[in-house]
DNA sequence: TATGAACCCTATAGTGGCTTTAGAGTCAAG
DNA sequence: CTTGACTCTAAAGCCACTATAGGGTTCATA
């Protein structure tokens, strides 16, 4: 069973371009290609690539995706270094979720300064946004 | 009183770099220069900086700067359009906020999938990002 | 057999908001 | 007169794609 490259999008929910765009990375192999110079897959780079897609979805950078396809491609390896990504990866997060509750908290002070519509003379809001006073 | 790029970067605390990157973007309008080449700055500038640096701190994209510089520029305008910009910006805030939260939830369940080394081939961390049971 | 639509190919440039690099000029102090 | 800190420009690099241009392949229909 092969299938050609808009077929493997359709199964993964990948673009083709990101598909190319991963072989071009060194993400995915190379495939096989037809007579006609198509892209051939078969199961293993549906797997391959819906590994990938998944560690994306929890907004991995490639090149840590790219470590953990070196676990996955040698399954001896210990994998310790697998938990530790885990917790840097969800170490990023809690950092910026922090950074986005002050942000809103920010932004909600400030949307307060203007009820609507002013003369931006008197607009509160770009005052604040000149001397900061959002801020403090 | 007028001060160079480097004295204009230690009172705002930007880069000289992304000085220069700004005036190049016209966010900064282009300064006088010295005998020398140097560029010149005056209070203008740095106010102007200033602003364009608080509207950063809250992640507005410098499109949406260009356009509460505008207001700035013109007092007599309708700030009208601040507020909505605002708003949007709130919003956005709020979407990225959810989908963290999402993501940080995926990250925990998938990091307690091994408990810290084990063979590749059997880390359920591996196991979970190939079938993507961490999803469900 | 011709043609058209749907698919595929490569190579290159663009996105945003900077950062980095290379190579050169300016200026004040020792 | 040299050293070192500062400044200049132009261009490339970063990330993870996305878009564009210009072409080739395949298959069904007229």
């Amino acid at each position: 069973m092969t299938i050609k490259i808009g077929e493997l999008a359709k199964r993964t929910g990948a673009t083709v371009e990101t598909i190319r765009y991963y072989e071009k990375e060194r993400l995915l192999p190379e495939p096989f290609r037809s007579e006609g110079n198509y892209r051939l897959y078969n199961e293993e780079h549906i797997e391959r690539l819906q590994f990938i897609l998944h560690c994306r979805t929890l907004d991995m950078a490639l090149d840590d995706v790219r470590i953990l396809l070196e676990f996955w491609e040698e399954p001896d390896k210990d994998c310790g270094d697998v938990s530790s990504l885990l917790d840097k990866q969800i170490y990023a997060v809690e950092i910026r979720m922090e950074e986005l509750m002050h942000l809103k908290q920010h932004l909600t002070v400030l949307r307060q300064k203007c009820a609507s519509s002013a003369p931006a003379v008197s607009c509160g809001i770009l005052k604040a946004l000149a001397d900061n006073s959002c801020h403090e």
